[in-house]
DNA sequence: CGCACAATTGAATCCCCAA
DNA sequence: TTTGGGGATTCAATTGTGC
């Protein structure tokens, strides 16, 4: 990878207003671990909405989300998605979170441009807004798009086990399910109403986070709002930039990010991944006594035998014929499956009954 | 409207094997109540189009590579989709299913085309397949869009109140979760094998069907693969026109649907909703001896208070001044609201304590 | 203070016929 | 095409009020 120089100090945990196109272009190249968007949706509201009990539904008829047209929109997001490319750093990943308004868009520009999609993610909503008309579906999901930089970009970010931990130990699908930003959470002025009338729940940037990054990244959100971003941003020990357009929404992103107290760090770093445990050989098994050569091994069914070998291969022979190389080799061969985990696959013979190899692994791991 | 012919007969409930686009091309304008279409995720329409992971294109870095992929992506989605708009009826919809690898393309094409969105539906898998290599979430769900024809046809059909009961008394949302096609109900060839590799279950045809058209309506798909929108379609009392250009799967299908046994009209049909009851004017009431001009009628609060007419008016008089008109515009003038609904407003005293006149029109409409 | 009930609210492309 | 008017339409969660 060629070296790429880190975001200036003056920009890091920091707010900058203004225009996020020109201020992500102010920005070296590749300065950034992730990007998340929440931009403008689109909505294309028509007149009033009342309620059945004929109170008004308080609708986004914010300047900041009218489009005159398709084309208006579309440019204005391959801009800012072009230029949150360029700050990212080759394996880097970017959020975007959209309605069905504009969402299909986003990704038809994510796609053009060269991002590569990981996962669409659904946000499904415990508390939405009904259908007030019984016209159509209650409208009760969000969708994000989670995209590398690039198509060969394989290295990014995915903490795995934390989210798997986090989804009571089975691995975590693209369909969460959280509630609204309502409540003590969410800001409100000194009239009482909303600071911002689409801020997002912190749950939902938790996990974003948690998921793609790891302490010390520094994440970049183009359309801070109140800064929902970087309050999580700085609870995770994640360093955060922050573009907005309006200096109200700025000013209140500021005092209520100063107020968060980051977690401690062993608290927020993820889990390790099995991948990123250290490598063992097999061979090391046998040098370390563990298993002895001409030891046989066997599968969880029984069906299948092999013998170990003083080099670290095995040996072993069915009716698909004679079989010998690594334990995941002989096993994908004996099973004429593609491809075979050998240290799952084979186990021993211990005292309390048959055990995979893989807890001999954990033992020399463990420096036993 | 406009007088549009139907379906030609000799289409009616039959399989056309061939291109679909040049199938809908040859059906009259406007025939179709609903189109249900299941398009290619990679494309892969005789070998000629593009398929998005497809290995042959190694390290895709170059943008005009990239951009001829995803054009012709395009450029067939965009050809299916305006064929399936000539033929839809004025107020009929569209429905299409895809993943995240094809979805944003067809939300974009559909937007541009002038289709009108009225939902995107998540199908939540209740039994995805892992994502073996926990290197993203598990990609649990599918993306349906439904789409009026276009965005001034308020009139499309949805069966609110059917979906309603079908989620146990409160509105459905856009969120679905139903199990994979698998068991008895996944087609399989005389190999024992999946005679279909996309095949969708029907329990998410029947939802899309039972929320959007009635017995009698015509359903066209134009990716019929192995005719799961056609039984669904036979079953409830709807025809079909499916569209396929493998034979094998058109014949899969043909011998599918006819083993299917349609059910009972009466067991078909939508629940009614409010709406299509007939109208019952306030003055037939009295006319019917069931309110006498003079009755006092009263909020369910006991706040207000109004006096029957003889001409089926009501005047009332309050802080906010005279008013008089109809049940609905002096219900609406006591309480200084913009809209009221006289019918469930306005009670009468009756033996068994307040009721709302509503329950005397129901004696109306019931011939009493 | 607790409990029951009422009021409020959330990124919403939200009625339909007849004159 | 526009206007007027009948009358149909809501879920979950939090906050406020009254007893």
């Amino acid at each position: 990878m060629t070296h790429l120089p880190p975001m200036p100090v003056d920009y890091l945990d920091r707010i900058l207003v203004g225009d996020c196109i020109d201020s992500m272009n102010s920005l070296p190249e590749g300065c950034v671990d992730m990007v998340f968007a929440d931009p403008p949706y689109n909505l294309q509201l028509g007149g009033d909405l009342l309620r059945p009990d004929n109170s008004k539904v308080d609708a986004v008829d914010d300047d900041w989300d009218k489009f005159a047209d398709f084309a208006r929109y579309d440019s204005f997001t391959r801009a800012w998605l072009a230029a949150a490319r360029r700050v990212l750093k080759p394996e880097g990943t970017l959020w975007v979170i959209g309605s069905y308004h504009n969402i299909f868009r986003i990704g038809t520009a994510l796609q053009d441009q060269g991002y590569w999609i990981l996962n669409d993610i659904v946000w499904r909503k415990s508390n939405p807004m009904p259908n007030f008309k019984g016209k159509r579906f209650t409208n009760a999901h969000e969708t994000l798009i989670w995209a590398a930089r690039d198509r060969r970009a394989k290295r990014y970010t995915f903490n795995y086990e934390s989210m798997k931990e986090l989804n009571e130990g089975v691995q975590m699908r693209s369909d969460w399910l959280l509630p609204l930003c309502t409540g003590g959470e969410r800001l409100k002025g000194e009239d009482g109403k909303k600071a911002h009338p689409t801020q997002k729940p912190e749950s939902l940037l938790f996990r974003c986070l948690m998921a793609a990054s790891n302490p010390g990244d520094t994440i970049l959100d183009p359309f801070f709002g109140t800064g929902t971003t970087g309050a999580v941003a700085r609870r995770l020990g994640r360093h955060y930039v922050g573009l907005e357009r309006d200096p109200t929404y700025a000013a209140i992103a500021r005092k209520r990010i100063a107020e968060i107290s980051p977690l401690a760090d062993e608290d927020v770093t993820p889990k390790p991944s099995k991948r990123s445990e250290p490598r063992v050989p097999f061979g090391v098994l046998i040098e370390a006594g563990l298993l002895q050569p001409g030891a046989v091994l066997i599968d969880p069914s029984g069906r299948h035998r092999a013998r170990v070998r003083a080099d670290g291969t095995l040996s072993a022979s069915n009716s698909l014929g004679e079989h010998r190389g690594s334990i995941h080799q002989v096993g994908a061969a004996v099973q004429g499956a593609p491809a075979c985990n050998g240290w799952t696959f084979w186990h021993f013979e211990a005292k309390g009954g048959r055990l995979p190899i893989d807890h001999l692994r954990q033992q020399v791991r463990a420096g036993l």
